[in-house]
DNA sequence: GAAACGAAACTGACTGGTCAGTATCATAGC
DNA sequence: GCTATGATACTGACCAGTCAGTTTCGTTTC
């Protein structure tokens, strides 16, 4: 078996193992068993326990981004790319549930760690935000997105709500929750529109924290 | 000393420890020492370190909703009410920000622990919510607010916004970012609307359709 | 083509340190 | 006296990381 191989096997052991218990109920020796593997050589492959753990949960964006690099079409309009990469993001939550949940804990943790762990974290997750940015930048360019706030500021927040959905809706209110909600959420607002509502004076009060 | 007081005082120091290293990094002597008591009372008050670690965590929800129930003026229109709400949750999240990030951490851990701490964070969750949801239900009685979405799914992406603008876009973007930013893109989107341009710093140039 | 070799990968038993939780006891407050 | 407490000692389990020995595999030599 080559070596890259049984770096497969360890990750895919660990992903399975740190995404159904917290870390230090996770033993190194759980992920040699399962990986069908001698305990030292996870550490011919990975630093430490850490090292494992930071590079099992960041593999996460990596395949995310790759799934949009070849699932969003280049040439498409503004709308169908960013429809398309709504579903290619919801459906790797949905799908990689576990992974996704991996992310999620360890985003508000990456702050504790060593610096290279973070910065590692922080640009491969820069990576998905700009894919999504690009989107949004084309929505705006094209006159279809408001171009008040940068593509960045958007792409984050659409990312939150795709992630809300992902993480609270699909518990809460499953049928009440489709994709196609959210992003019309995202796109119009929850503000009531036409039969006489109110129009979009907007929430501008002062809300200077 | 009365004994809420201990109580109070252990919490205290295990929220300090708890948001500044791992879960697994901090020991009880550490929080005993940082508490000014025995290691022994704090089996007097938690049952074990699981418990102290959960009930330090939900106890920000408590504090939230606290919050909420006072200063949310129960007569006032749904936009003070709202924006009320939203300088609450956002000044919150920023002045507890460590608690806000343990928070965020265990949210995503809670399916992995026992029923019955994993019950109790989704009822003070719960507690939260339908104190943004009923607002919102107002909007929609009062026609401010689109009715075709459950109230509940619209505090849950509002939320979500809050919680995207505290953890990310403080960070990558705060002077783009303000409250009311935010607060308008979930009540208007991202839609551009009308032709007369919305000005301002965009990237982009305005390429009409 | 097979034998001999060497380097790198791999293994898993072992170790040294850590720590949750308990036990003990003297003190304080009521 | 009785309960809660601080201080501290104790212990038994646990586990990250190590390392000496084993296997694998490509290369060289005959």
């Amino acid at each position: 078996m080559a070596r890259q191989d049984k770096r497969q096997q360890i990750m895919q052991a660990a992903e399975r193992l740190f995404t159904s218990r917290r870390f230090h109920e996770i033993t190194l020796d759980d992920v040699a068993r399962t990986a069908k593997v001698g305990k030292g050589t996870i550490y011919r492959h990975f630093r430490d326990k850490d090292d494992l753990f930071f590079q099992t949960a960041t593999s996460g964006f990596d395949e995310l981004c790759e799934l949009l690099r070849r699932q969003v079409p280049a040439g498409a309009s503004f709308f169908d790319q960013l429809t398309e990469a709504c579903m290619q993001i919801s459906r790797f939550f949905e799908q990689r549930r576990q992974l996704f949940r991996m992310m999620q804990t360890e985003e508000g943790r990456m702050q504790w760690c060593g610096g290279s762990l973070r910065d590692r974290w922080l640009e491969r997750r820069k990576g998905l935000v700009s894919a999504v940015a690009e989107i949004l930048a084309k929505g705006v360019a094209e006159g279809q997105v408001r171009a008040d706030i940068p593509p960045e500021v958007l792409a984050h927040l659409l990312l939150g709500l795709l992630r809300t959905r992902a993480r609270d809706l699909s518990e809460v209110a499953p049928a009440d929750c489709g994709l196609a909600l959210v992003m019309d959420v995202f796109y119009n607002g929850v503000c009531r529109r036409g039969a006489g509502g109110q129009a979009s004076q907007g929430t501008q009060k002062d809300t200077s924290p």
